[in-house]
DNA sequence: GCAACATCTGTAAACGATTACAGCCGCTGG
DNA sequence: CCAGCGGCTGTAATCGTTTACAGATGTTGC
């Protein structure tokens, strides 16, 4: 044996002297006349013998492996995504690649070009920008991939997405509602597509509740606990009576820039996040959030997936890309219960 | 071309009019004539060619692929070590798997033989406890494994561990030393290695204080922020001054109740947590908490993997097992800032 | 102009599995 | 007793790469 000493399907041949297609033919449950199979089945499990995946990869064209390129798996909406995703193909018999793009562009672009090695059967891609370059490179994409984000419609590929305009709106709203009227917003880097969602959303709210829109209210930074602080700070002057966040980090820090001030959450100020994450509840008071379904996306984005590789065999018809979109839902906590003085 | 219409070293071979050992020889860098050189690297540009990692791998026995077993992605310190070992491995040229055991000693097992289909070059394994049965699978595995957690000595393979004995010593001496003399503990389940230890860690540092062991003051509970709310709501009656917890979920879900029930921390009570996850920072106060080195360990694991899989060829002697352990640190912050009054 | 040598190139054999095909065997029925 | 058939089995090709070896080509020096 030329390898680490690993059996392979020769050597057990040898062992119960029979040829390597009968091993084959043994392990993979077809027909065999009794005494063969014992005789293979014996040899193998005497020798340790595991299939060699990296083989049967090359012989039948799939690795039973998928990618996902996340941006960062620091963020709790993307664990839960990796969550959701492992869930789903490790049921389905597939193993999950894990690649961190660090929402490098190019990073991005690079693992869509690596879907040629055929390393993996199929990819989940969550970029955090779109760019010309990307739907060039996903039209030409070398495998099937999802695409968690939002594509121009109609996408090159398949597609979830989350309704984050219809989610801040949702927050908005509600923060109106319970009687809040000079809401603050600390929006996220406005050149990426949640960024600039969520500002549409609060824009859409703000309009629709006849509120006007306070550039003095208004504040973008990158998205962080730290920064969250930081906004809050220069956002109190302007005396808001809530502070919605276009993230749950974002809003944790801004409940502790508050707190820190003196202020009462909610008696003072509502605050509000988005994503609810596992942060929200860990906040103090626990935070309303948003829930953008990241868990429910990385389900569907795997399912999809899963489908396009599960076409049964000799049929040559490639349904045409879907985009599903996840509905948002308001989770409200302490943050922003009503303020005690409904007039104030 | 039967496969999918994807480029092969052989149709370069053909349309760049050479073998497809010139290719292989062009595109790995050997030497070679200008002409030829020139025929076939425009020709693997023109046809996008991207290399056959499977095929690769078959060759020479190897996937450049890592596996991480992890217990949980949902808890932050797991995310912690992921993100080390992803950075360290991808910087080494290597793709990272991620497998979700759901410490589940069964799927632990299963990962550690399924290292004999050759899908990966070397597994971390995170256990969460440790069995003979593990010993025994560790002691065959057929491939490089390191462990991250703690192995009995001398160990069947590499190790990385964390101190929480001392870790637990030290967030109890801390507390001692701000002036608490009723020091609480919220321990975890205590058949789990971290949960037994830093039981240890509480006791040893108790007596070294000279402070009493008080059951009344002990409670043990699962992991998670919920159970920490419920636990301390269990203590408050035996009127502690200060609240240890083995993990930071529970010191958050004790934070909140203590807060809950309108006690002032750090001024009532102190609390303090471990592991210096990101929830320690989220909590409100910003909680004071040991940081066990998580990603210092993921990262040294990975480091340790890779040392395993370079050896200079033609090295046979291979080393002994190692084992190394990350010191504990302690993140003050305001949880435990000392009580108002030093003789209360 | 030719020998000696260096450099490049092609042929073919691996890597470990699956599988089409053909050959072999034993059985059944006439 | 033999044709025909069905079920097992073995041989060999295949997946896409790398690489040892041998053969071809070119270069240099005399």
């Amino acid at each position: 044996m030329s390898n680490g000493g690993q059996p392979t399907i020769v050597s057990i041949a040898r062992r119960a002297g029979v040829s390597t297609a009968s091993v084959s033919r043994v392990l993979n449950g077809q027909g065999a006349r009794r005494d063969t199979t014992e005789r293979v089945r014996r040899a193998a499990a005497e020798l340790g013998y595991v299939p060699n995946a990296v083989a049967r990869s090359l012989k039948d064209g799939r690795t039973r492996q998928l990618t996902f390129a996340v941006p960062d798996i620091g963020n709790p909406v993307y664990v839960a995504m990796v969550r959701a995703i492992q869930a789903v193909t490790k049921a389905a018999g597939y193993r999950l690649l894990l690649h961190s793009t660090d929402a490098v562009a190019e990073d991005e672009l690079a693992v869509l070009r690596s879907l040629g090695d055929r390393t993996s059967d199929g990819l989940i891609l969550c970029p955090i920008r779109i760019t010309d370059a990307h739907l060039a490179a996903l039209a030409s994409a070398a495998g099937p991939v999802v695409v968690i984000g939002s594509l121009p419609e109609p996408g090159p590929v398949d597609s979830v997405r989350a309704d984050s305009v219809a989610g801040a709106a949702l927050a908005v709203r509600h923060l109106y509602e319970t009687g809040r009227r000079r809401i603050a917003y600390i929006g996220g880097p406005s050149d990426t597509v949640p960024g600039h969602n969520r500002d549409l959303g609060y824009r859409a709210a703000l309009a629709e509740c006849g509120l006007p829109h306070d550039p003095d209210l208004v504040v973008h930074t990158d998205f962080g606990i730290e920064q969250g602080r930081a906004a809050a700070e220069r956002l109190l002057p302007a005396r808001p009576d809530a502070v919605f966040c276009a993230n749950d980090q974002l809003a944790l820090g801004a409940a502790h820039a508050l707190l820190a001030h003196g202020l009462r959450i909610p008696h003072d100020l509502a605050v509000a996040g988005m994503d609810d994450s596992t942060l929200a509840q860990a906040g103090w008071p626990p935070l309303t959030s948003v829930d953008l379904g990241s868990a429910e996306r990385g389900r569907r984005a795997a399912r999809m997936l899963l489908d396009r590789l599960e076409v049964p065999a000799g049929n040559p018809l490639v349904p045409a890309p879907r985009t599903t979109t996840t509905p948002p839902r308001l989770v409200v906590r302490a943050s922003t219960a009503p303020a005690t003085d409904p007039r104030r």
